[in-house]
Order: C-alpha cells, then structure tokens, then sequence
DNA sequence: CTTGACTCCGTACTTAGGTACGGAGTGTAT
DNA sequence: ATACACTCCGTACCTAAGTACGGAGTCAAG
C-alpha cells in the first residue's frame, strides 16, 4: 500500500537537488519549461527525471544560452527516418550558432594575449594606454615603434 | 589634430554612426560607460572616439559579456613596468574565463553533434528521444547498437 | 517667421530571468 | 496536540539593458 517511491520528491527536495530555488521551479513550470507534475494531496511530487531536466537547463544557460533556447533544444525529439532531416538541421543551426560564437571568442583572446604581452614590455617609459587604443591600433599596444604621430 | 571641427557631432549622429539608438548612448553616460561630453549650447558633442567606444562595448557584448565586463575591460590602462604586471593579471583573468566557455561550447557541439548522426540512423522503427535522453544515455542516442544492425 | 527635425530632461515601460512576500493549508517529530 | 517546517497561490519586486514618452528648447531651410 504504502510503496514508496524513491523518486517522488516535493519541490523543496527537487529545488536542493538540482541546485536552484523552490521560486525557481515554479517559474520554469509557468514558462512551460517542466511539465505541472502530479499532485499528492495538493502538493507537486517530482522525479529524477525532473532533476536531470534542471540541470540540464542550467548547463545550456551556462553556454550562454536563454531559457527560449533551451526549450528548443529539450524539444528536440521524435526522431525517425522521417523527422530526423528536420532535427538534423536544428541541430546544425545551433552548432553554426555555436561556432560563431567560439571564433568571436578566440578573437577576444587574441586580443587580450596581445594586450597583456605587449604592454609594459618596453623602456622605462610611462605609457597610458587601453584595450580600446590597442583595438584601435590593430592590438599592438603601447607600440614603442610609433612615436612620432 | 585637436582642431578638426568634422568630430564635433550631436548625440542624433553619433547614434547613427556607431550603430545604436539615442537613448542608448544617454544610458550609457548614466551608466559611466561613456563621459558626458562638452556642450554647445546645452547640446551634446561628440568625436569619432566616442563612436570607437561604442563599437567596442558592442562588440564586447557581441561576445557574451555585460555592460559591467565590457568597462572593465575599457578600464585596463595605464601601463608602465609598475603597474603592467596587474594588468596582465587582469587580461589572464578573462582569458581563462574566455577559455572555459570556449570549452563548454565545444563539448555542446560535440552533444549536438553526435545526436543529430546517431537519430534517426536506424531502421523503420520510431524512436522517441531527445537531447535530454541522449544526454543521460551518455550521447548515445536511440542507441542502434542494440538492434543488430 | 514658421515648420519640421533634432535635442533636452526626467520618468515610465519592456523583456528576461528570476526572488521575495504573505496568508493560507499540510506533514511530521516530539 | 502542538510546534514548526514545508507547500500552496497570486502578486510584487528585482537587476540588466535598453526603449518609449512628452513637453520644452534649439537649429536650419524655405
């Protein structure tokens, strides 16, 4: 009678093992983000599976990703021969998306490795500069070759 | 170089110039992104570098940071053999920080990637799976290897 | 000199992604 | 059986990053 489920949790369980508030969930739940569990005398009982679902949210913000996203890429299913070329290509939207953003952030670090390594490497000078004079001067910062302008 | 009269420009043009809208260059300046410039006759005046700085605060956050990142990013100056070591310091920082959602982005590819090959690459039989499934089944999705090929 | 575009300012509104509040009902340990 | 923690619900509030509004002043052309 009394067969306890292991994985029927109350929202304050949920909330502390996926790491997020109790508000947190019945936020996601009005955004449509986690289906409205079951109800046990009123009160939500939760899964595993929710908590997976959590993180998994919580992982795809992390990228950078918004809460739209991420229900986009948890909707991502039904794959047969038939809705698979659709899924493959939202699929390959997203690593476009991705890889965009990768290259732009590669740049970044160039920038910054330029800024870093070439700033204050020269005499005794005392020279103002700033990322930005550097990003204007085509990152070669604090340039000691090019006084005379 | 101090007198070109062509980089005196209203608040109207430089928001055209650089891309954004009025309001949000007087956001900006409430902010301290940007100074509040000289007036003529109570009307703003601006030069191309404050165009230069917009461009690089959007580009900032093209790349996924916050207004806040992007000043302090603008913030790092002033170097001199003293003060050059701080501000390596600061550029390693983001950097590292850059490196670790490069990373992310990269193992989120790879995710996307494998489930978009693997679903719906199998027989006739419909499959319901999602990136969640694949994801808690180690990016195995709709595991074909069950199946006897 | 009038018209229309542009600028000034403060304030209010917007979207995303939550957080907090408050007065109920409920579950459980002592 | 009574504290006390937890849950319910709707609503209000918060930060970030703008966007819009409205009445007033200013400028440049016709």
């Amino acid at each position: 009678m009394s067969s306890i489920q292991s994985d029927q949790m109350t929202i304050g369980t949920l909330a502390k093992s996926a790491g997020v508030g109790v508000e947190t969930i019945r936020f996601y739940q009005r955004k449509g983000l986690l289906h409205e569990p079951a109800r046990q005398v009123g009160f939500r009982k939760y899964s595993d599976a929710d908590v997976k679902r959590i993180r998994f949210i919580k992982r795809v913000q992390e990228l950078g990703f918004s809460l739209k996203d991420a229900q986009e890429l948890l909707g991502l299913q039904l794959c047969n021969e038939e809705t698979s070329p659709r899924l493959a290509e939202a699929c390959e939207d997203k690593i476009v998306e991705i890889e965009r953003k990768i290259t732009d952030l590669k740049q970044m670090i160039g920038m910054l490795r330029k800024f870093s390594q070439t700033c204050g490497n020269h005499g005794p000078r005392q020279t103002q500069c700033s990322l930005l004079d550097c990003f204007e001067n085509n990152w070669e910062c604090c340039d000691t070759s090019r006084e005379g302008e």
